[in-house]
DNA sequence: AAATTTACCATACATATGTATGGTATTTGT
DNA sequence: ACAAATACCATACATATGTATGGTAAATTT
C-alpha cells in the first residue's frame, strides 16, 4: 500500500528515524538547515508527500508533531549477513542468511551491521550463541573492544589487544587459544566493533 | 548534590518522563493542560524550579526543548505501570529514573516499556546489571518465563512459575532464595514479560 | 509535445510557544 | 512575627513554527 519514496524524501524519512532513535524530532527548520534547504517550505512539501505515501503522520500546527508510521512496530527487520563464530572460524556468507527482528531501542546507525554469534567462546562475555551483534566497521578500535575480525575466509569475535608489533585476538573463555596477528600474515581483515547485543527471549521458555 | 523536589514539581518531572518515555517532549501548553492550569507561566516557573534543583534542562527559546537528567538508576516507568497499580499506585522516585541514556526509541508501542536491570540475580540467566530488558504487559505468562513484578514498592525481574494455588518466582542465581506469592499476599503485581534484551558496549571497555 | 511530478526558492501570515513581569494566597522556615 | 518559598493567576510580547501561495527549472510520464 505504501508507495515508494523518492531519494530526498527517503533521506529525509532516514533523518526523522535517527533523530526520533535520539529522542526527539525536529522541526522543519531544523530538517532545513540539517539539508542546508533556504527555507522550511521545501521540508514542508517533502514531508507533506512523505506523509501521502503513509510513510508518517503530521499533528497539523504543533511544534515537532511528526510521527512515524513504520508499520507500527517494536522491530525493524534487519538482515543478518553472516554467522561469526565466537570460537572457531566460521564461514561468513556474502548475502543475508536471515533476518531478525531488530527491536528499535537498540540504537543501529547506517553504517552498522548485524552477526549472529555461533559457538561458546565468549560466554565467559556474556555473548552467547544465538545472540546478534551489531557491528560499526567506522568505530576508533581500541584496547578491549569485541571486535569481529575476518582471517581466511572465517570471521570470528573475539577481545582486540594491540601490543607492539602485533595484535593479539582473545577469547574470553580458555578453552580457546588466542590468536595472534603479526605482519606475516596476510589474510587478516579487521571488520569493525561490537557496539551491542540483543538477544530475543521469545522462545527461551522453559 | 540534587535538592528536593516539592509534590507538584515530582509530579511534573514524572510527567516529563512519561511522555519522554513515549517519544516526545511536551510542551508548556501542553503541560499545564494535563495538570488542567489555566496558562503556561504556571509550568514555566515549576520547570524553573525543576531545574534549578538540576533535574531538568532546558534549551531556551526552542519548543520542546527539555532535556532529563537523572541519574543511572533502574526504572524508565511507562504510563501502564500507572494503571496496572491501581490500588496502590507505584511510586515513581524521581532519583530512580534513567532517562539520559534511553536509546529511545523511533517506535515503541504503548505497551511495551524499558527497564535497566541492577543487581545480579540473573547473571545465572546471562541478564546483567546495565541490561536493558523490554517488557510487554500483554502477554500471556507461561512458566519459565521471565516477569518482571512488583513486590512491596520493590520491583524485581525473576523467572515465573504457577504451582497449583501459589506462585514462585525464581532467580537462576542460587544465592538468592526463590519468593513464594500465596493469596495473603497483598502487595504484589504482575507487570509483564521480558521479550528481549539489550546490552549496548559501547562503555565496556577493558 | 504536453502534462505531471519532483525539487527547490521567496514571501507572507496565523498561531503556537517560550519568556517576562506583576499579582494574590498559602505554606514553610527561622 | 517576618521573610522566603510555593503554587497558582493574568496579561503582554518576541519569535519559533507550521502553513499557504506562487514561482522556476529539471526530470519523468503520458
Amino acid at each position: 500500500m505504501a508507495k515508494e519514496l523518492t531519494l530526498v524524501q527517503k533521506k529525509i524519512l532516514e533523518f526523522l528515524v535517527e533523530t526520533k532513535s535520539k529522542g526527539f524530532v525536529p522541526t522543519l527548520a531544523e530538517i532545513a538547515k540539517y539539508f542546508g534547504y533556504r527555507n522550511r517550505s521545501t521540508v514542508q512539501q517533502h514531508l507533506m508527500a512523505i506523509e501521502k505515501k503513509g510513510y508518517i503522520k503530521r499533528n497539523s500546527k504543533i511544534a515537532r508533531g511528526i510521527e512515524l508510521i513504520l508499520d507500527d512496530k517494536f522491530f525493524i527487520p534487519r538482515p543478518v549477513l553472516g554467522e561469526v563464530a565466537a570460537g572457531n572460524p566460521l564461514t561468513i556468507y556474502p548475502d543475508a542468511i536471515d533476518t531478525i527482528e531488530l527491536p528499535t531501542i537498540a540504537h543501529m546507525p547506517r553504517d552498522s551491521f548485524l552477526l549472529r554469534v555461533k559457538g561458546e567462546s565468549l560466554k565467559d562475555a556474556y555473548i552467547f550463541s544465538g545472540d546478534i551483534v551489531i557491528i560499526n566497521p567506522n568505530v576508533e578500535i581500541r584496547d578491549g573492544h569485541f571486535v569481529v575480525a575476518v582471517l581466511d575466509d572465517a570471521a570470528v569475535v573475539k577481545r582486540f589487544f594491540k601490543k607492539s608489533n602485533k595484535i593479539e585476538l582473545h577469547s574470553e573463555n580458555p578453552e580457546f587459544e588466542k590468536i595472534i596477528i603479526d605482519k606475516n600474515y596476510s589474510n587478516f581483515k579487521l571488520v569493525g566493533v561490537v557496539v551491542g547485543i540483543y538477544r530475543s527471549m521469545e522462545k527461551k521458555v522453559g
